[in-house]
Order: C-alpha cells, then sequence, then structure tokens
DNA sequence: CACTAAACGAGACGGTACGTCGCGTCTTTCT
DNA sequence: AGAAAGACGCGACGTACCGTCTCGTTTAGTG
C-alpha cells in the first residue's frame, strides 16, 4: 500500500491522486481514508516508511565529513523524487501547523544525524564548540533548496565545495571557476 | 484583475480557484482563460504588477546595508502573503521549465537589484572583490525559505543577524543567545 | 430522479438543462452523467418510465374505435408535453441511428397496441384484410404532427372526424364545416 | 452571406452555430445580428431565399400530377437538407408563435401552388368538388414526415403510390406488396 | 472632393451550460 | 467483520457559444 503510494509519486505529488493510488494497489478508496485523514498525511507515512537512511559514516577527515553530508543532500534535492516531493508537501501543508509538525517529526531522524555529525566535527575542534548546528544545517539545506525552486541560477555540484568551504572555513563564497 | 487575483491570494495559492477570481473581479470566467493560459501564469503576471520594488538604499556602512537586505526577505517570507505565494508557486511549475523560467524573470529585478548592493559592498572591500553575489544571496535567502517551509525550528529575528555574521566576517554560525 | 427529468420538461425539450435536472432532482451532475450519456438518452428513458399506457378498450364500434385512436393521438399532440417533446427528440436524434432506434423502441408499445385495434378493426370487416396498420397510424399521426408543427392551419378536433372518414370509409378528405 | 448559412446547414441545424456562420462567411457577429434577431431568423430568410421553387407542371392526368406531388415532397423529405432543417426550426419555433409564423410565410408559396394542382385535379372531378385541399396536403406530407422521424418504419418509394391511392381513390392503404 | 455617417470585421466582454475529474462520504456486496 | 467496489453530492476544471458591446476601418452618398 505505502509502497505504491511511493510509487505515484513519479507522476509527482500534486498529479497524485488518492483514486489513483487505491487503483494501483488494487484497493478501494474507503480503506485509504480508514488509515489516513488526508493526501499528505498518506504522503508523510509513505515517505516515513521508506526513509533516507543511509547512515553518516564519519572518517575523521572534517572537511570531508561535511562535504559529504552536503552532496548527500545536494543529490536528494537534485536527483531524488523526494527533492520534489518535501517542498511540494511543506508548502501543500504550511496552513495547518498540526500537519506540518508531523513533516517535521519525519525530518527529524535525518536533521538529528546530521546535527551529530556537526556537533562531532565541532568537538573535534574543526567548528567552533558553540556552533549552531540547526542553523548550519538549514543554510546548506536552505540554499540547495533555494537554487533549485527560485534562484534561476544553474544547480552545479560546484555549490558542495563552496557551501563546504562557508561553513567551515568562514570563507566568503567566492566565484568558483570550473575547470 | 489583477489587483482581484491578488486580494484572492488571502485564501492561499493552493485554495485559489480561477472560477473564484473570476466571482471576485465580476467577471466572466473566459475572460480569464482569454488571457492566462493557466492559473500560475495569472498568478505570475500578478505578482508581477504588484512587485516589490522597495528600492533599496544604501548607507554606506557594508553591515548595516547587508543587514537591511537580509531583513527585507525575512519580512517577506515570513509575513507577507508573497512569502507563501512564491514557494507554492515554484513548487506548481517545477514540470514546466518555461513557466520557471517566467517565474524567474518575475524575481529578476528584485534578484539584480540586491546583486547590486553585494557587489557595492564588494567594491568598498568589505567583501572579497571576486564575491559570488548570487550564491550569497542564495544562502540567505534560502536558509529563510527553508527555515520556514522544512526546518522546523522557530524562525525569529536573530537570524537576521546571524546570517549577516556569517556573510559578511566569514563567521561560523554561533549559537544566538536571545536576550 | 427520472421524475423530476420528467418535470423540467414543462420548460420544453430544447431549453431542458442537465445541470437544471440535477440542481431540481438535488442531485450532483456526475449521477447523472454516470446513468446517461446524453440529454437524449435521458430523456428517452424518463418517457420510457411514464408511458401514456392508457389501454384502449374496444367498443365493438369500428368507427368509434378507430375515431377514439385518432382522438387519443390529437390529444397528446396538441395537449401534452409529449407532444412537443417527442419531435424535439426525434429531431435532435435524427443523426445518431443507435439513439433514433432507442426513440422508436420507446414508441413501439403504444404503436403495438393501436396496430392491434387496426387489425381487430380489419378482422371485423370493416377495413380490408390486407390493410397496411402501420401506414395507416402514420397516416393520421403525421398528419396531426404537421399540422403542429408546420401547416400553418389552426389545428381543430373536426380533423379527428376528417381522418376518421379518410381512412374508414375511403372518403377524401372534404371541407368540413363548423358548426 | 445567406449562402454560407445554407452551407453551414450541412452540419445540421442544431450544430449550426452564428459564431460558425459568421467565420464562414468572413464576416462578424455583429452584421448577423444587425440583419437577425436570431439563428432561426437568419435560417428562415436563408431557405426563403433558396426556396424550392421548381413549379409543379400538370400533364392532364390526375394520377399523374397527384403523385409527382407528392413524390416530390418524398424526396424534400428523405433525401435533401431541407428535410431536416424544416421540422428541427419547426420545433425549435413551437414557443415563439410569431416566428413560428414566419416559418409558416416560408412555405407559403410552395403550399399554394401545391393547392392549385389539387384544385385543378379537383375541378377535373377527379378530387370531390369541396375536397379539403389544405387537409389532403397535410396527410401526404405529415405521413412522409412522420415516416422520417417516429415511425420506425423504413421510408421507401411504395409509399408513394399508397398515398396517391389513398387521395385520389380513397383506397384505404393496403399492404404494398414489393415486387 | 472632401466629409460624414452607416455598416462593417474583429473580437473582448459577462454569462450559461457543457462534460470531466477528483474530492471525501456512504452504502452495498462479498468473503 | 472488514474490505473491495463504487455510487453519491459537490464543486472546480477548461471549452464552446451565446448575445451585447466597443473598437477602428472601409465605403458610400451627399454637400
Amino acid at each position: 500500500m505505502a509502497a505504491t503510494a511511493a510509487q505515484l509519486c513519479d507522476v509527482g505529488y500534486l498529479n497524485m491522486t488518492i483514486e489513483g493510488v487505491a487503483a494501483r494497489a488494487g484497493v478501494g478508496k474507503s480503506t485509504i481514508y480508514r488509515w489516513w485523514p488526508s493526501k499528505a498525511a498518506l504522503v508523510v507515512e509513505t515517505l516515513k516508511s521508506r526513509s533516507m537512511l543511509s547512515p553518516i559514516e564519519l572518517t575523521g577527515d572534517s572537511r570531508a565529513d561535511l562535504r559529504a553530508v552536503i552532496a548527500s543532500t545536494f543529490q536528494i534535492v537534485t536527483h531524488s523524487p523526494a527533492g520534489m516531493i518535501l517542498p511540494a508537501l511543506a508548502v501543500d501543508l504550511i496552513r495547518d501547523p498540526a500537519a506540518h509538525e508531523q513533516l517535521h517529526a519525519l525530518l527529524r531522524p535525518r536533521r538529528e544525524s546530521v546535527l551529530t555529525v556537526i556537533r562531532t566535527i565541532a568537538a573535534r575542534g574543526d567548528l567552533p564548540a558553540d556552533v549552531d548546528a540547526g542553523l548550519l544545517l538549514d543554510i546548506y539545506s536552505g540554499t540547495l533548496l533555494y537554487r533549485v525552486l527560485l534562484s534561476g541560477e544553474p544547480v552545479t555540484e560546484s555549490i558542495i565545495d563552496q557551501l563546504t568551504d562557508l561553513l567551515l572555513s568562514g570563507t566568503a563564497p567566492h566565484i568558483l571557476l570550473m575547470l
């Protein structure tokens, strides 16, 4: 069931249809409504089940570790369905704080594990001890999201290094010359 | 006409209805369809007409100038209808590159004027001469957007200063103690 | 449902509206479209349900019997809603032989019972044994229909007797002096 | 102009559209509305202009003359566009006596010339002197119309002779054996 | 000959109804 | 009993024409 919901996410969140999911699952609509109050709840639960839980492995090289985290988010935003589904979902839920909270809960595990990585890097002394890990996460994630949605700039992998530099070395974003 | 479309944006982009707009404008549906091919096009044009064109005034104090720019985006994202409409629109258009480009065109004037501010600051020597102004813009805008949509963190004004510090001084985001 | 369709036939077939029927029935439009593919089909079925099934009672007096049949058609054509609806329907269906056939099927029971009356009269010897009952029916029905639709002549009850005479006695239609 | 209206009658009266006529004539809609108050009026006038005015030539053979008249109506009803347009028009106008009258006026010339034929036949003594020519006309016309619209019987040329016999000889309609 | 006024083409306008789609609820049917 | 199937009331979709209404632009006719 949740499986077919995910399947349907290949038509995009906005074009996804509860009737479509039901048909694809060989199931009555009422069965879906019995379990989930809304399309958003169904999608949230579906995403929760097949979460992006590749645990992050630390190498000891702080730059490499942070870069890996950012690169992973880059991949999700630019190349995975979730990169399009999550913002759509968030936008759909803006007016419903309760559902919005559920969405955050869904993202929390991933968020926590990234925060841990950042704090580990800070503990190594490669970031300030009092680093605001949450903000740091928001910065690179938000930048990537904004590039895709609204900036109009092409989104290339070079941004991964630019963000890594900015966050790790405090380097303002220089123009990066492509080779 | 465009006026009433904007009016209807107080029910939100997703709940906005072309029939609703037509009714509110005292106009036939066909009149709307004659001029705009889709809801998205109507909204883009509406936003274009009543654009947020408060020109940015430079003070000579680079920190104050950059902070003002960021604060202005903060206001839009958190307190203006456009803060909710633009992401919804972007999400709606993800699958249509042509329309997406129109959206970027809509945002370009504002973007350009901010880029000019950043380059001015760089010219003053308060940012590196080869600063990537576009990326810098994406960073603070994206961070603010992400906070509202997906982060789950409360969004307070303190983030304005944190972002200003990060971008201007290259300071990694420290935890900011509220007073 | 069919009831309200019939009700709406008091605005006439051409002015009847599926939305109007739906509203009057307190029903969604889709419910109507789920059951009938078109306005014509809906009307045909409605007419079928509330058919003019007053069985014809024979008196033994052939002239009286035939006159009663013609008079009944006269009533329908001149004073019942069906008199206006049926031609409108037939005209609407001219281009669709399948639907046209359905219309004939609707009329068939009435037609058959009239044919039986005519054959009974023939069996009594009051009409030729090899009378073409179908043609006879078409003659008086068609004449009445034509009078109402296209002739421009006033349609009075005197025509009933004229047709009866013509068909029964083989009398060419004389001018009938009104008393 | 009237020409193109007639042209459009090859999509049928019901599917004919004033916008379509205007487009086909290379003319603005307003020009049409300037001259005709309604679709029906336009069609009436169009038909009037290209009327079926083949004058009826008498041969002296009453049977042949009457048969020719009936056969001509048979042709119109079964094989000419007018055969479908006129009933549609009449049905459309049922609720508007004034327009209905215009329709009768349109048909009057043809009607009159047929009435003359009938009266001539009567004058020859081949029909009763006090024959109701109008009714006679209505009978054969109506029968033909009814056959096409509502009877469900196949419409063959044999009916021409049957009607001729009935009206001329007072013969009740016998079953006609096809050879 | 120039001027004016009508009729013109074009097509936007406020509407109405169309037939389709998907919603979220409710009922029936079968296992 | 619980799920599949799917009908239901609803309401927005995007389309097609309606009949009305400006708009310039011909195109005569008249002064």
